[in-house]
RNA sequence: GGGCCAGUAACUCAGUCGGUAGAGUAUCGCCCUUUUAAGGCGAGAGUCGAAGGUUCGAAUCCUUUCUGGCUCACCA
């Protein structure tokens, strides 16, 4: 691009010109004594004091006049004005000055004070370069109405900002405030769970085999083992080995790959914490999760109802919790129970729901996404779902074709899912070889056998819980974030 | 995969009925010693997402295509 290399061309002669300076634009070292916050936080007192400060930070504004000129300067705590005057620093290095862009990292020696019009302020009295940026930052003009921040040209381009997030956190100070909100997040799971006797562990992304979930995976290779490896749809099946082996409360915060569709709640790798506890029932897991969830409102949202997507959400305890029969027969109104498989299929075909696979754990979630689901706002546990679509699940005492498990909807969001675990050998391998024959069938999201995994449970697994919650979207929750790709750094883009 | 919308200068956007492209900011030059969307004067900057077609002539009309957004369906 031609027009661009004309902007850059201006900054490399700048740069150049700071080398014939004898300046170095890229030093190894940097002095800081102060950070910005600290100085606009007891500004009274290094007035008072007069004492010298050290800055350090980007020029993120810039009004070059002849012999004087203003710029704020910004670090990780904030931004001050810095007020630099050839006079004070001298012609030689007035000129070095006039060398900087926006987007330049500089060093600045002076002391704190407020400016005619009022604007607490850097009196410079030394100057260094740290790095000189020869690419341009977008324009984005910022000034304070009535207390508000007004931007001007902001920087708007979903797809560059997507594609160019460290363009993005500098230009948008919202979407930093969205990370590190993301960050907290993820350590107060942790803090939560550590505090609860659960272990953090690690378990295999690559796979020579993949199960855990129903999904496609990605397929990738090793090249000395020749062999093909999966990354992980799941962690659920190396996590549950652990509880085999001996331990009684793991955890793991893990990056899990799917081959499918991508939209504003999937991304190809997503981040979740799946955790596993013996002894404890999918009940015990509600209990969990319930607290886990309402502590992190505290603490992020300030308080149990905030807003997500234009609607008031209550996470005040407890939850509803109903099962998906339940939930059917107050949506829909119908009784599920009472009705043969044709009567279902019919009331499907009234209701213009679609159904590929005519069985009755299929058309149970089928009516219960086309009636149920739009309605969850407020925090729910659904609960109890069909045998066929829960492989993994341990079945009701009183109906062998329901299991013990429940996913959690808020604002519409299925944020986790959830069960008793399946610990009979037997019931497992059954189910397994089920899914497998699903897979003949031509369903690619149905998984084979993992023979290693039965083995193990053939050992003896202990009555556990088990939970997998989208990190992701928990995220998106409390960020009030309407995409999955605002609560990811780098979201998969295609290749231009 | 379907529907709708968008893509024009580094950024944000105009561009009428088809007549070979504009503004603000940014950049460059000059002036400017407390400015703050600094200001004044002047200048440069574009493969109009891409390809094909219609036309004397296309940013504009048609077809195809790429990228993105929103949305519906599906998977999770």
């Amino acid at each position: 691009m031609q027009n661009e290399s004309q902007l850059i061309k201006a900054r490399k002669e700048k740069l150049q010109k700071l080398i014939e300076m004898g300046v170095n634009p890229y030093p190894a070292k940097a002095k800081r004594t102060n950070l910005i916050a600290d100085i606009l936080a007891e500004s009274e007192k290094f007035i008072k004091e007069e004492k010298g400060v050290v800055l350090v930070g980007r020029i993120r504004s810039l009004r070059k006049m002849g012999k004087v000129s203003f710029f704020h300067l910004e670090d990780k705590s904030g931004k001050i004005q810095i007020y630099i005057r050839r006079d004070d620093v001298g012609e030689n290095n007035y000129t070095i000055f006039k060398q900087c862009d926006l987007g330049d990292f500089v060093n600045v020696f002076g002391k704190v004070f407020y400016t005619q019009t009022g604007e607490l302020s850097i009196h410079t009295e030394k100057f260094c370069f740290l790095t000189k940026s020869i690419r341009p930052l977008p324009v984005v003009k910022e000034i304070e109405e009535e207390g508000k921040k007004v931007f001007y040209d902001q920087f708007v381009d979903k797809e560059l900002r997507y594609r160019k997030r460290y363009l993005d956190l500098l230009l948008n100070p919202e979407v930093k405030e969205t990370f590190i909100t993301r960050s907290k997040i993820i350590k107060m799971m942790r803090e939560f769970l550590d505090n609860k006797d659960f272990i953090e562990v690690e378990t295999p992304i690559l796979q020579p085999q993949y199960g855990g979930a129903e999904a496609q995976p990605f397929i990738t290779k090793h090249n000395k083992l020749d062999m093909d490896l999966y990354l992980r749809i799941a962690d659920e099946l190396y996590l549950k080995r652990l509880i085999i082996g001996g331990f009684e409360k793991v955890y793991e915060v893990c990056k899990d790959f799917r081959n499918e569709g991508m939209d504003r709640m999937h991304n190809p790798e997503f981040t979740m914490i799946e955790l596993y506890q013996a002894y404890a029932d999918y009940n015990d897991i509600m209990n969990l999760v319930e607290e886990m969830l309402t502590e992190i409102a505290k603490e992020i949202s300030g308080g149990l109802q905030f807003e997500y997507d234009g609607a008031q959400i209550d996470m005040t305890k407890p939850w509803k919790r109903a099962s998906i029969i339940s939930l059917i027969k107050e949506y829909a109104n119908i009784d599920i129970e009472k009705m043969t498989l044709e009567e279902m299929i019919d009331f499907c075909k009234q209701n213009e729901i679609e159904l590929e696979i005519k069985t009755y754990g299929k058309i149970i979630d089928e009516i219960f996404k086309h009636f149920v689901e739009p309605n969850l706002i407020q925090p729910i546990f659904v609960t109890d779902y069909p045998k066929e679509i829960s492989p993994l699940a341990k079945s009701k005492p009183d109906n062998p074709d329901i299991v013990e498990r429940f996913e959690i909807f808020i604002s519409g969001l299925e944020i986790g899912n959830a069960f008793t675990e399946l610990n009979d050998p037997i019931d497992q391998r059954a189910r397994l070889e089920n899914q497998t024959e699903k897979r003949k069938l031509g369903d690619l999201s149905a998984n084979e056998v993992d023979e290693d995994f039965l083995e193990a449970m053939e050992y003896g697994m202990p009555p556990t819980g088990g939970l997998g919650l989208g990190v992701d979207r928990i995220v998106m929750l409390f960020t009030n974030s309407h995409s999955i790709k605002d609560v990811i750094f780098f979201p998969q883009m295609r290749s231009v």
